[in-house]
DNA sequence: AAGCACTATGCACAAATGTGCAGATCGGAC
DNA sequence: GTCCGATCTGCACATTTGTGCATAGTGCTT
C-alpha cells in the first residue's frame, strides 16, 4: 500500500535522523530489510520530508561572506567550489546547493517569480521535493524568439519548478522581446496578459540569474537569437553590463533611457524590487560585470554564487572602492 | 588554526549536505584525509552548523498525529517507538527526538523556561547545539528538598541548555515547595527571586514534563521527599492527577483550591498559559493520566511524545469522548 | 630551547550504507 | 483464473563512512 510506504518512510527517517538508529536497527522495527530502509531514506529525502539546512553563525562565517553581506547588504551563500573546475561542473554545483538554499524559503501561499536561462535551467533540475499548497509559479519574462527553435528551456524550468512544490505555473507566452513597443503596450491590456501581471505584482519570491554582456560564454540573450544585430549594436553603445530576466541595465544599476527594455517582457527594476526575497545566482566569473551592475541596482535580497565569483566581486570592490 | 577548522567544517559540510559529494572527493578539494572530513562533518553537526529537519505534511500524517492535533489543539510530534522497549529506552528515544525538534524553535533573544525531571534531564542531555545571542534559560520551579541529597538535576539540567544554546542560565535557588506559604509570599517580595519571576513572565518558550501521580514508576516529586506524608495525604483526597513543574491539577484541568500550589514555587497555569510556545514532552504510558490533565488545562502548545502513549491517548478520548 | 599536555591527522580496519539483479508480489485487463 | 507489466523486496556485493590507535603537530610553561 503507498500509504504505508509514505508512512514508514517518515517513521523511518524520524528513527534515522532524530534517533540516530542505524538502519539496520530500524528494518529491525519495521520489520523489513536493511536495503528497504535505505531505500526508505532516500525517497524521504527525494520527497522533501527530511531537510538538511546549514546554518552558518553569520558573525563566525567566513570573511568573503561577511564583506558581501556589509557591502551590499544582501544575504550571500557563497558555495564552496574548486577554481580549477570548469564552467560547467561549477553551474552544477552553484545550482543544486542553490536548489537545496531556496527550498526552506518557499512556502504554502508564495507566488514565485522565476525567470529562464542556463543558471535557472540548471537550478531547476536539482530541484527538492517540497510540499506545498495554493502556491504558484509565475514565468518573470517571455521567452519566444524569432527563430523558435528548440529552446523550450523556458516552459522546462516552470514545470520543473512546479512539480518540485506541488505548484501551479502560469506560463507567460510572450516573445522574450517584441519587435515593437507598440505591440507591448497593446499587449499588456490584454486580459490573458494582465493576469500573468498582477500576478507578477504579487509575487513573494523571485528567483534569477543575470546576464553580462561581455561574458566569456555569453548569456543566451545575447547569443541566442533574440536581438538582431542593431539591437546588439545599441546594447553596446549604451553602457550596458547585464540584464535581469532580459531587462538591461547599467554598471551603476540604472536603467533608464534603455531604448531595449521598451521592447523587454521582463519586470522593470522598479517592479522587481518590491518583491520581498528577490532570488539572485550566478555562476562563473564571466557574470561579474553583470551581477555588479544588478547589485547597484539592488535587484537581489539573497545572492548564491560560487567562491571564485565572490572573490573576485570583493577584489574588485577594494580596488575600486566607494562611499557610502 | 581553529579558524579556519570551523571554516572547513562549513565548507564541507555545505559540499556533502548541499552538493551531494562523497567524503572522498571533498577531501581532496579540501586537501586533507577522508578521515579528517568524516570528522569535520561530525563536528559540524554537533556544533548545530547542520540541521535536520522532518517536516510531515500535516494532512498526510499518519492518523494518530491528525486527531491528538484536532482534539487537543497542540502541534504534535509522535516518537516512532516499539511498544516492547523498556521505559528507559524509550525515554532515551523521546529525549533525543524532543532535542532534535526544540533545536530549530530556540532563537537569539529567546527566554526559554525549563522544567527538571527525569525527562527533561533526558531531554537536556540530547541537546544539539545552536548558537544564539543573548538568550536566557529561566529555572521555572524550585528545586531544594527536605533531604537536600544528591539531586543536583536541577542545576545540570540548566547547565546542558546553557551550553548548547549558548545562553546565559538563571537558577532559581529556592526550594520545590515551601512549608508555609508565608514563606513563599515572603520571598516572592525579594528583589532576587522577583527578577527571576519577571524573566519567567517574560518567557518566549517553556519546556516541561508532566508528573503523574499514578505513575507505575513515580515522578521525582511524588517520590524524591519534596513532600511529607501529610502533603501526600492531601494530593491524594484532592483529585490531582499530575503537576508541571510542581504546580497540581485535576483530570479537567483545573487547579484552584489545590492549597498544596500556594507553597509550590512552579509558574501559576494561567502564567504558563501566557508563553507563546509551551512544549511538553511526554514518555510512558504511566503518565498518562497527568498527561490528559496537562492538555485539558491547555499547557502546552507543543507535545512530543512516545507512539504508546499517543495511542493511549486517543483510545482513552474514543471511548470518554467529550463534546465541543 | 626543552618539556609537557593537548589536539589533530592519517592509516587500517570495522561498520554502515547504496545498488544491480533476480525473484516475489501486487493490481488490473481479459 | 491467468497473464502481463509494474513495483517492491532481499540478497550479495561495492562503496562509503566511522573510529581506535600510533604519530605528528601546536601552543604554553618553565
Amino acid at each position: 500500500m503507498a500509504a504505508s510506504r509514505h508512512a514508514d518512510a517518515l517513521r523511518a527517517a524520524q528513527m534515522y535522523y532524530l534517533q540516530d538508529l542505524t538502519m539496520d536497527a530500524i528494518a529491525r522495527e519495521l520489520r523489513t530489510s536493511r536495503s528497504t530502509v535505505s531505500r526508505l531514506l532516500s525517497a524521504a529525502r527525494d520527497s522533501g520530508l527530511v531537510q538538511v539546512q546549514i546554518r552558518n553563525p553569520l558573525d563566525t562565517g567566513p570573511e568573503l561572506e561577511g564583506m558581501i553581506r556589509r557591502r551590499f547588504n544582501v544575504d550571500v551563500h557563497v558555495v564552496p567550489v574548486l577554481e580549477t573546475l570548469n564552467e560547467a561542473e561549477t553551474l552544477d554545483r552553484v545550482a543544486m546547493q542553490a536548489a537545496r538554499t531556496i527550498g526552506p524559503l518557499v512556502d504554502s501561499n508564495a507566488i514565485i517569480g522565476v525567470a529562464w536561462g542556463s543558471t535557472l535551467s540548471a537550478v531547476s533540475r536539482h530541484l527538492t521535493r517540497k510540499i506545498t499548497h495554493d502556491s504558484v509559479i509565475v514565468q518573470l519574462n517571455g521567452a519566444g524568439n524569432m527563430h523558435t527553435t528548440g529552446i523550450t528551456y523556458a516552459s522546462d524550468i516552470m514545470r520543473r519548478f512546479g512539480s518540485a512544490y506541488g505548484a501551479r505555473v502560469e506560463q507567460f507566452p510572450v516573445p522574450a522581446f517584441f519587435d515593437h513597443a507598440a505591440t507591448k503596450t497593446a499587449m499588456w491590456n490584454e486580459r490573458s496578459v494582465q493576469r500573468i501581471l498582477e500576478l507578477q505584482a504579487k509575487m513573494s519570491i523571485a528567483i534569477f540569474g543575470v546576464g553580462s554582456v561581455n561574458a566569456d560564454y555569453p548569456s543566451h540573450v545575447y547569443a541566442g537569437g533574440y536581438l538582431d544585430e542593431t539591437d546588439l549594436n545599441i546594447l553596446a553603445t549604451s553602457d550596458v553590463v547585464g540584464d535581469v530576466a532580459t531587462v538591461f541595465f547599467r554598471s551603476d544599476g540604472s536603467s533608464d533611457g534603455i531604448i531595449l527594455n521598451e521592447r523587454s517582457t521582463g519586470p522593470a527594476l522598479a517592479e522587481l524590487r518590491q518583491v520581498r526575497r528577490r532570488i539572485c545566482v550566478v555562476s562563473g566569473v564571466s557574470k561579474i560585470n553583470g551581477l555588479r551592475g544588478a547589485l547597484a541596482a539592488n535587484l537581489a535580497t539573497d545572492l548564491i554564487l560560487d567562491e571564485a565569483t565572490a572573490r573576485r566581486l570583493v577584489d574588485f570592490e577594494s580596488l575600486a572602492p566607494r562611499n557610502g
